[in-house]
Order: C-alpha cells, then structure tokens, then sequence
DNA sequence: GTCCACATGTAACTGGTTACATGATTGG
DNA sequence: CCAATCATGTAACCAGTTACATGTGGAC
C-alpha cells in the first residue's frame, strides 16, 4: 500500500493531472517507485472517491480533457500517518542474483554478456544521479527539505555504485573461471533435451 | 515469472518436499527470493503439470503426506534457457526511500526512531551473512561453483553494507535537522484534521 | 478533413499476500 | 484420546502489468 501515498507525496509538491503525475514517475520520484498511467488514473480515481484528493476547481471533467489533482487536509494526515508509521523492510528479490544461483547448477553460458550490459545500464544511471545532483543540490544550500531529498538521491547514488562495483568483480570472477563451468554438472541420470 | 526458476534451482541443487523448500526459501535463496508456502504449492502443482518435474517415485500423494519433488531434463533445459536469455534490470521500489521523500513535505516526526530500527536490523543481516561466508567460504578452496555461490553471498554482504553506512549517515543528518523540519510546510490553505 | 500527439480511461491477466481448511503422525 | 506439529492444500483478495479503447485539439 504505497502507490497511493507516492501520489500523495508528488501532489504535495505540486498539484498535477494524471499524465503529469506519469511523467513525474518516469524520473525523480519513479526513480525508486516506478508507476504506469493506467495504475496512477486507478489510484487518483480511488483517492478522490475517500476524499484524499479532489480537482482543481475551474477544470472541466471531460474524457479528453485535462484534469489536475490537488491534495485535501484528509490526504495530507493520512500521508503524514503513514510516514511515520513503522515498516518493515520487506525483503528485496533480485533476478539477477537469482539468475547466477541458477548459473551455478545449469552453467554460466549466456549470463556474462548481459552481466556486461546490466554493468553498463547502471554506470549510465549513476552517470544520471551524478548529473542531478550536481544540479540540484550545489555544495552549500541547505534547507532542510533539500537535505532529505539530497539523501535520497545519495541513496541512489550509493546503491549504483554498489551495482557497478560488484558486477564489475563478478565480470572479473567470470572470466577466471574454467570452461567447465561454462555448462557443468550435466546431470548424471537423464538425456539432455525437453 | 521467477519464481518457477528459484524452485527448479532449489530442486536441482536437492530433491524437496514443499514444505523443506518453504524452510529453504526462508534462507539462503530466500535472502534474494522469498516466497510463502502457498505460493510454493501452486508453483509445484503448475511445474508437475507442465513436466517440468516429478514426484519422487515410492513416495504416496496423499493429502498430509510428504511428497518429494526432483527435475526432469524438460525442467532443465527450461532453468539453462531462462538463465542464459538476457533481462532488463526491473526498477527497485523502496519504501524507506519514498517514506523519507514524503517526509520532506509532511515533516519527519517518527521517522527516525524507524531509521534506527532499520540500521539495527541490517547490522544484523549483515552479522549474519559474514558469519554465513566464514563458515561456508573458507580462503581456498575454490570449485567454480563455490565461486559463484559466493559471488551472490558478496552481493548480500557489500547491499547491507551499503544500507547500514547510509543509514549512520542518515541518522547523522536527522540529528542536525532544525525543529521546524519534524512538521514543516504547514500548508497554508487549509486546516487541521480528516 | 486527416493524422498525430495529448489525455483519460477499461478489461483481462498474473503474481504475491492473507486467511483459512484438512489430514497424518507423534508425544503425553 | 487429545493436543501439537508436520504437511499439503483452497479461496479470496490486492497490486502491478499488458493490451486496448475513446475522446480532444492542433498541424498540415
């Protein structure tokens, strides 16, 4: 039950419709809550429905029309409730790490070229929070907002750094290893197609 | 639709009864796919269908009975296909992330006693992997599985390690957060309660 | 007038979660 | 025989994903 307090936190910052709010989720925000339009039109149509949210007034609600959302004092409690309620971490699932679990039984065929691109996706997007943060947030400045959403950012920062350093060994680790591993341990008892 | 694969993985490194995957799947794969005991039983249910595995032969399928399951070559030759076929990095939802954002705008009353909460817990995750990598990684011996099986377990390492050093520093910058910043930007427009 | 981009929405499906149901085995 | 534990399973629900439908307004 997240999405729902994302939006909130978004209109808070500014009131927007729900094509914008997309585009918002296709950085900053989406960069560690990701959202379709068709998740974000169900959620804001719920928000409004409980009274969270309503439009702005002068907008006309018509299909193609736009239509900008902004958040009521019930939404704002209800986000302010919901931050600092305690949670727990919920444990993460990585494919990626599942998939070299899965290399150590069937063999490591295939995986070290897309090690290499996952290696190259996050060093783009390291390159990417770099960027903003020498934009955004220039070495002295300090209002207390902006030294949260910093912290965030360097959240980013770190967990992309960690990628491009671990998969950067694993590459190193990959080209030690012998051939054998390439397509081992076949199985002793049965043949070998589907 | 990764689950399937972490089950076949977990067969093929030891034949299991639903129930001793659930165990297993609350450690070690678990530490990077967790999955309950229901999911567990459908998934076994579908990969049987399919022939992707079998039931252990000498062994009764009957309701409070144990039955053990092994892979087929089909099953196989699946995991190899999925392991080798190249896959986009999925965006990571955090909470913590989007809770700290949220309390940019709404203020951070409570958070931080949450913060600590999190360190602690990591500080112990991380206990818990280094112990795991002394006792099943010792210095030398190096069997390419081995290898990759520690690779995965150093990525565990190195994401605590990550988070706990973040969240010291985050709690370092609560510390020097002004009062105003634990209720800020009281809205202007409106008033108090839902 | 037609096409395209903008904008909002519906429907069907998949995977994960929560709550509950049922049977077998074992220790007291 | 009763309770606890092991073991397998059902059902309902919820969130996220994918595919598609519909309407508006501006450029040409």
């Amino acid at each position: 039950m997240s999405l729902p307090h994302a939006i909130l936190t978004a209109l808070l910052e500014k009131p927007s419709s729900g094509l914008e709010l997309t585009r918002r989720f296709d950085k900053s925000i989406g960069y560690f809550w990701s959202a379709t339009h068709q998740q974000i039109y169900r959620e804001l149509a719920k928000l409004e429905a409980e009274g969270s949210i309503r439009t702005l007034p002068a907008e006309q609600p018509a299909r193609g029309q736009k239509k900008s959302y902004e958040v009521l004092p019930a939404g704002r409690a209800e986000l302010a409730r919901w931050t600092a309620a305690s949670q727990d971490p919920k444990p993460q699932r990585d494919i990626l790490l599942l998939r070299l679990r899965a290399a150590a039984v069937v063999g490591t065929a295939g995986l070290e070229a897309d090690l290499r691109r996952h290696l190259e996706l996050h060093q783009r997007q390291l390159a990417e929070y770099e960027e903003i943060e020498q934009r955004d947030f220039p070495p002295d400045r300090d209002a207390p907002q902006d030294r949260l959403r910093h912290l965030v950012l360097r959240a980013g920062i770190d967990l992309e750094t960690f990628w491009t350093q671990w998969l950067t060994h694993a590459l190193k680790e990959f080209a030690e290893l012998p051939d054998e591993a390439r397509k081992p341990v076949p199985d002793p008892a049965n043949g070998t197609s589907a």
